[in-house]
DNA sequence: GTAATTTCTAAACCTAACTTTAAGTCAAGA
DNA sequence: TCTTGACTTAAAGTTAGGTTTAGAAATTAC
């Protein structure tokens, strides 16, 4: 087999610990898009197992999958994406994960003010608004806090 | 209506904050144990607003519901909860919140030695390993990483 | 006494991120 | 050529943490 027919799907997933299923989700999602050969079947290239373990790099520093789809697209057009490429995206998500600490800090210096007074009273207490803008993971609308269900 | 009829669920609602659907839905998960009277409705203690205050804040700091009924089991039986008690389970926050902390500044070290490199190859890149234990939040299976689909 | 609120239960629906299943097609080795 | 094994699609299932809906019963307000 020529270089140059690309991976199938099941040799991606071998290489990135994807399994075969999460790989055509992602296509779906818009993360990648392989071509198809002449029987129909997904063809990837080399560069794909870089952006699948940046997808997976970027789920774990909690961007959702669509959150992705925009970072990826800041990728130049085309071309193969270069090491400095993904440099410069990583610095994104190093400035999202600066901020995540954060908000884990300062929920922690709140935690501390209230095992002092063990209070826990709603009105009174910081932990209810520690100016979280930290998207309360998880899905399902939920209004906690900050999140008024005002609309 | 005397002191001892204890609270409506909308009242309880209206005081945390939380919905009426949430609060029922706690009970189904074994987080609140209202009584109820004569006509079958739910009624609850003044102590239980700060038990849903404690959810609201465990949940900020990521514990899931069976976690948070964990946690809340170490609460005494048959008295009304304390601040002593309180803070005495809050600690057990403060020391996971320290751990999640932990974890996402590991991830920032290594993201760091991943700027310098802009590699992101999936055997070399430490990101792919940062001994993390922080569960990878959002539903349904998914096995990142260290969470293995061996069984 | 009647109307307006609340509350009740059970079941269905929602999102995110996938997996599983079914039934059929493609590719590769002996 | 034939038979595995890998791949295809579409649809349904899964989990967490809830919400929504519907129809009935209880409570409150006037």
């Amino acid at each position: 087999m020529a270089v140059s027919e690309g991976l199938a799907i099941g040799a991606l997933a071998r290489r990135t610990g994807l399994a075969v299923s999460a790989i055509r989700y992602y296509e779906a999602q818009g993360l990648i898009s392989p071509w198809r050969n002449a029987g129909g079947q997904r063809r990837y290239q080399r560069a794909d197992i870089r952006r699948l373990s940046f997808v997976m790099i970027a789920q774990k520093f909690g961007l959702t999958l669509p959150e992705i789809r925009e970072v990826l697209l800041e990728l130049p057009g085309n071309r193969t994406p270069t090491p400095q490429d993904w440099k410069n995206i990583s610095e994104g998500l190093r400035t999202r994960l600066d901020q995540r600490i954060d908000t884990l800090m300062r929920l922690r210096d709140n935690l501390d003010g209230c095992i002092g007074c063990g209070c826990l009273s709603l009105p009174k207490c910081k932990l209810y608004n520690p100016d979280d803008r930290a998207k309360s993971h998880g899905s399902g609308p939920r209004y906690l806090m900050g999140d008024a269900p005002e609309t």
